[in-house]
DNA sequence: GCGCCTCTCGTGAACGGTCACATGACTTGC
DNA sequence: GCAAGTCATGTGACCGTTCACGAGAGGCGC
């Protein structure tokens, strides 16, 4: 920066306001700055400007899971989507971090914070919130995306709702006996509003769910058809299959149709998320919107806002979902 | 830092040893700074510390579209999957860059290099590669997964020696209409390869593949299933469809089970990637192996190792990729 | 008892910026 | 014509580390 000042004339207080935009800079003397800095191919040190203004422009992610397994899942990809977006749009970074092997709850956020190297955090939520405490007693702001008990403001879908309408329009289509697959981690937050949401629609009705038709899954396309097969291994198999997503109810679908079971008119399938493949299914696939991509922007839009002083407040931002009917849902047929 | 000195009562150089590991440090005055910095709640900074030692322990990772895209191609998410992994088992975080939609293909470079935090960068293949050049002249080390034409150390996999054995089982088993679903992108070197593959498997076998069954799709599910369309809306249609990825493939697969049409007993498919899903279908997928994972692993491996200063072959590193067959290929019937 | 070596620790400068304030030239108002 | 108020720029201190030295204490050989 001093080699830039001395070959543009000025002092290096002149060469950091140009590089910041300030006003208060002559016309001319900032070409000459600007024409000096192009010379010199010089490039401003992010780390020397961190140091300075007690802030890095960096914000961090952190993933429940490995790379490769997070964005596997739909939900989670588009999430991540929204958030990138909004960050690159503000002009700030994102660091990445996810757990190892050897420490899956905590490593990433322990890495996270061991690196003083974000202004923030944004946590994908999935795994427990131990992490989240880690975070906040650390001293970073954090906003969670998804269902957590601590207490930092998050961005969540409304999960008990959504399950609720959904499992309302298979009652409504008739349907009796209808399955469950959800997933395998019952202390997961989002796992009990679902189910929660799917119960109450059952006893609200007056129908309440058979305990013994819910079956579990990892969140995979072949856990779901797993899940199906066992469901359908029953003497007396579901005429509807609820899966929490929609790889599961991909999955079981691909059961239903290696067993030669028509779907919808013998069985009913929704999904949850609304996977952009969904749609492009045969049969297309009824499924519970839960604009994960609006989610993962809100994050965003709220951490960046807390960075910059704006108040937030603490209630969590539930984002309404909606059940999207398709073709994998019908009538129950009469016994 | 200074207060963590005074409280251990020794000077700010001593707890500097502690923090890096540096011997010279009596194992007492060790164990007293170590307990005033847990007292204090200390965490050193990186920024201050990327200052000092001029570097910032961080990698940058540029995305060729914008996050959500990106990992949608199962190629693509393997290959992070395992330079994440490399980069967190040795204390590196890593810095994700995608494109915006204004300036597809130079911006996540240009943000890359703008801000000066990373070390070293890795890059997706995909778009053309004057970024690259970009990143190369801002004076980073540069590794990149995938066919580039910029002189920079690439892992890659073997596309053309894949597709061509793919063409190859696809003549022996008889097929003489075999049909391409290409990308779209014909500047795309990894795809140039893998057709280059093709044809010459064809030539070698004095059976010269139809130009006319080239169709091209985006690499995803529902573009494969569209180009399949048009091409058993021909007159004559072929007998095998080769898909430059699973996920065409798969799409390919819908199609024809849409149409009745049996795979592999009428029609076979082969994929390109092997997808965990691939071998989960019915049929399971026939497809071209390319360790996506163990790629990105490598080139971690390869920066990390050009960071500390070893000597890097300037050849790029191939990684042979492997025909798997499986259910979706069958001997073409007599016509 | 002296010089020398090793171990342990401290000091000053530097890394490359930003911030708060000071300074000088030029307008403006009366 | 002078005080006051802009505008443009320069100066010194500081952000929190690391690096290259230097220095004191203790052990050893002679």
């Amino acid at each position: 920066m001093r080699h830039v000042a001395d070959r543009a004339g000025v002092s290096y207080q002149t060469v950091s306001r140009v590089i910041n935009d300030a006003d208060g800079v002559a016309p001319e003397t900032r070409e000459r700055v600007l024409a000096a800095m192009r010379d010199l191919n010089y490039r401003p040190s992010v780390a020397a400007r961190s140091l300075a203004r007690a802030r890095t422009d960096t914000i961090g992610l952190v993933l429940p899971f490995p790379v490769d397994v997070t964005f596997a899942n739909a939900h989670f990809l588009q999430t991540v989507g929204g958030v990138d977006r909004v960050v690159a749009e503000n002009d700030y970074s994102l660091l990445v971090s996810s757990p190892n092997d050897e420490d899956p709850a905590l490593s990433a956020h322990r890495r996270m914070v061991r690196q003083r190297a974000v202004d923030g955090v944004i946590v994908e939520a999935g795994m427990g919130d131990e992490g989240i405490e880690l975070l906040v007693e650390a001293g970073y702001p954090v906003v969670a995306i998804g269902h957590v008990a601590a207490a930092v403001p998050s961005v969540q879908p409304d999960d008990e709702s959504g399950a609720y309408s959904a499992t309302q329009h298979l009652l409504a289509l008739g349907h009796r006996r209808i399955a469950l697959i959800a997933g395998s981690t019952p202390g997961n937050l989002a796992q009990q509003a679902r189910l929660r949401g799917c119960k109450r629609a059952g006893t609200d009705a007056g129908q309440p769910l058979d305990e013994d038709l819910i079956a579990t899954g990892e969140f995979s396309l072949e856990s779901g058809h797993d899940a199906a097969a066992r469901l359908f291994d029953r003497d007396v198999p579901p005429t509807a299959v609820l899966a929490f997503n929609d790889a599961m109810a991909i999955g079981a679908m691909q059961l239903l149709r290696e067993r030669g079971i028509d779907v919808p008119h013998e069985v009913s399938v929704v999904g949850f998320d609304d996977t952009p493949t969904a749609s492009l299914l045969t049969p297309s696939l009824t499924t519970v919107r839960i604009f994960s991509s609006e989610l993962g922007q809100r994050a965003a839009r709220t951490l960046i806002g807390m960075l910059r002083g704006t108040k937030v407040p603490p209630v969590p931002a539930v984002l309404p979902s909606q059940l999207v009917v398709r073709q994998s849902t019908a009538p129950a047929r009469r016994d």
